[in-house]
DNA sequence: GATCGATGCGTATGAGATACGCTATTAAGC
DNA sequence: GCTTAATAGCGTATCTCATACGCATCGATC
């Protein structure tokens, strides 16, 4: 959560998150929106990556000119903030569950599926930008789902944060082609050569099993933050 | 960890993280070099955000023409990933600690104080790119650390990618003025006309204490995943 | 001192974002 | 129907960047 700009009050430049535009009686009715322009962004992003979401490969796309754009979002770097609060439109998928555990690791799961369809949408994540209403719509989803089985609402949100926090940071290894890269880097540790530098990483290359947790470092890692969790709310009760 | 590129082999131009340059004997001796560009444009990150950094800026600062730098480091983005590299020179900062417990949690604010002291990072760290030597330096050490405190290798490592997993998901809210953002954000919520938007947010933002755990959640999130490694940890035993 | 291999760097190119201003289109009011 | 105001569409120009190419320069080696 950074700077939120609702209306013209704030960063002025984030209004377009919150702000809700009035539909104009007069003028020329828009063809573009900003909606498919968002959509036809996060396409370009999913199937060529962020770099290649340029103004004019977009508005090729969208059979537009491009500075026709401009009539429907500031710039580029509101685009790309936009693009990642409309990842959060729509119902959060997690399955139902009479356990608050079972909630938060359904949670856990759901927010590492949704950086995995699009993998681009992590740096935005971890980059400076404001929280917009697709993102705190979701937030606020799960909170009721907790306080429906039975969890206080502020216990509720710190415990999301935690997940939320977590799954973030561990969902990078999951991405794209890090699985082999992994097995790479073990390979490598294990040459001789590099067994002097990095002692202690080395013996651990030595000696890891298939049926590892760092096979599935984020299920384990999920399970485990759950698990701190629990502890910590049994605990106060 | 993503593609490493050691030598020429694999992605070719990430050689330049693992590639010992030989010593020329002959030619003009080189008055840039690749360490006092990269710490430049370090410090121009830090000082005016990664966005800053383009090469006739660096070469400015440097008294250096701007294609002068293409002798010493392949382009932009393997620049970025030197860059981020080199904030893992020299030796991890974890206090000295008797139990495994400690010297996680104090491995956790590590990684949170390095990426608050170089906020442009965190982005670089969740994209895709190669670990690089000083990154593995870094682990190497925190695990000898580890083990040194009778952890077995293989578990310190999963141990040290969980916390390190939340720690970089976590960091990105201690960054910069996030607080008042925090803050911010509270209020809009608590405004009634959100209130029906979110109610679940709206009835945490009502009555949130200033000794609630949202208020540092940072250390609280890291003291829950340490709890959940050493409860699966104890019960192995 | 001649040579070879590397560095330093000016210039040119092309991609990309976007300010500006003109034109086209439509609803509202007459 | 005609005028007018408001808005969308968009071509052009400009500015910032990264970087390919090639020449000039410099020093250690021979």
């Amino acid at each position: 959560m950074l700077p939120l700009g609702r209306g013209e009050s704030g960063q002025g430049e984030y209004g377009l998150l919150w702000g809700d535009r009035p539909r104009p009686g007069r003028g020329r009715p828009s063809g573009l929106t900003r909606e498919r322009i968002v959509a036809e962004a996060v396409a370009i992003a999913d199937a060529e990556g962020l770099q290649k979401v340029s103004m004019k490969h977009l508005a090729d796309r969208l059979g537009s000119g491009v500075m026709s754009l401009y009539r429907h979002v500031p710039g580029k770097d509101e685009l790309v903030i936009l693009m990642y609060d409309s990842l959060m439109a729509g119902p959060v998928t997690v399955p139902e569950a009479d356990h608050w555990r079972d909630v938060l690791i359904g949670w856990g799961r759901s927010v590492r599926d949704l950086f995995q369809a699009h993998p681009w949408a992590l740096p935005v994540a971890t980059g400076d930008r404001p929280m917009g209403p697709h993102e705190a719509g979701w937030v606020d989803q799960i909170l009721g789902r907790l306080t429906a089985v039975g969890m206080p609402p502020a216990t509720g949100l710190i415990a999301v944060l935690t997940v939320d926090c977590f799954a973030l940071g561990a969902v990078r290894p999951e991405i794209g082609g890090s699985a082999e890269s992994t097995a790479d880097f073990f390979r490598f540790l294990a040459d001789p050569a590099n067994t002097g530098r990095f002692p202690h990483l080395a013996r651990v290359a030595a000696d890891i099993r298939p049926d590892d947790p760092v096979e599935d470092h984020f299920e384990f890692g999920l399970h485990r933050v759950v698990d701190g969790l629990q502890q910590y709310i049994e605990a106060r009760q």
